[in-house]
DNA sequence: AGCCAGGCTCTCG
DNA sequence: CGAGAGCATGGC
């Protein structure tokens, strides 16, 4: 099987960018960061295959291939997956206006380099940046985590790698199968139980096509989410910045964000939706949703640092 | 033990 | 309209 090579726009750290997809694992799901490549799980036209991103060079001139795996892969998908691989490491975008802009922001220049390289990873459907948001809506993120996991490993097609084991997303009629009870057991609540098997209804009915939202503007995506039941505003607006790739959206009512904007910027005097929205396209702009992905690279080390 | 987590919907003044 | 209850479960 040969290699596909792909182009992108430095700097970009393959690592940085993998961790931050797998949460710091070297297997979360679908994604794996192993042996210095990135490794996803992926079904494309009811195919199961891995797709592995190996990186040589440096952050600021990185060359990139691509390696597809899988029993009996057709050579005719081989370029679907090098577009995943594209969008989902979303080497197509240019990080330097970004940390020009922050260049006098006293945390995200500081996380800008530490994280340096890092592009915004992005999930391989629609239908999944939904089912995660729904997933880690007001439950902490440790909750969210085992959540993700364990549906990924009890719904999601196994694919075995270096002796363990990747699982693709499960699809819409994966999470269908499941019904309520199966849903329920894997530790749903009665809620989000309801919520994802009406969106997974929608998905196989082919609602949450790339095409169809990419010629619509942020307010027309947010409109149309958010009239699924329950999407609201903070949903919508993952789903954007996680599947696309609307790089200036910021989830002022996420709690997370809010606390490290008070924190770092007001002193820690609480603020509240409103004004971290306003704070945060008033000093990051266009670049707002940049500014989100990097402050939760940064908040999961906060995280980490406490518990380790 | 109890309260809070990377929200959302529904209900009730 | 705004305020408040309820939700699942892991961690502190």
């Amino acid at each position: 099987m040969c290699n596909i090579s792909l182009t992108l726009i430095p700097p970009f750290d393959l690592r940085v960018t993998a961790l931050h997809q797998t949460y710091s694992q070297s297997r979360f799901g679908a994604d794996g960061y192993l042996d210095g490549a990135y490794v996803r799980a992926l079904e494309i036209n009811s195919q199961p295959l891995l797709a592995v991103v190996h990186a040589t060079g440096t952050t600021d001139m990185p060359f990139l291939s691509l390696e597809i795996t899988g029993e009996g892969v057709l050579p005719s998908i081989r370029q679907s997956v090098a577009e995943s691989m594209t969008r989902m490491l979303s080497l197509d975008l240019d990080l330097r206006p970004f940390y020009t802009k922050v260049r006098g922001d006293s945390l995200l220049h500081q996380v800008t380099q530490s994280f340096y390289g890092l592009h915004p990873p992005q999930t391989a459907s629609v239908f999944e940046a939904i089912v995660m948001a729904i997933i880690g809506q007001q439950i902490s993120g440790a909750v969210a985590r085992a959540l993700r996991i364990r549906t990924a490993q009890a719904l999601g097609i196994p694919l075995v790698v270096d002796g363990g084991t990747l699982h693709t997303f499960p699809n819409a009629v994966a999470f269908m199968n499941a019904g309520h009870d199966g849903l329920r057991t894997l530790g749903f609540s009665n809620r989000k139980t309801e919520y994802i098997l009406d969106i997974a209804a929608r998905a196989a009915d082919g609602q949450f096509e790339f095409d169809d939202f990419a010629r619509l503007s942020n307010t027309e995506v947010t409109a149309r989410l958010t009239q699924i039941r329950g999407v609201g505003t903070w949903t919508a607006q993952w789903v954007m910045l996680r599947a696309l790739g609307r790089t200036d959206q910021f989830p002022a009512g996420d709690l997370a964000l809010q606390r490290v904007i008070s924190q770092h910027y007001f002193d820690e005097r609480p603020v509240d939706q409103a004004e971290a929205a306003a704070f945060a396209h008033e000093r990051w702009g266009k670049y707002a949703g940049l500014a989100t992905t990097y402050l939760f690279a940064y908040i999961r080390t906060l995280r980490m640092r406490k518990a380790g």
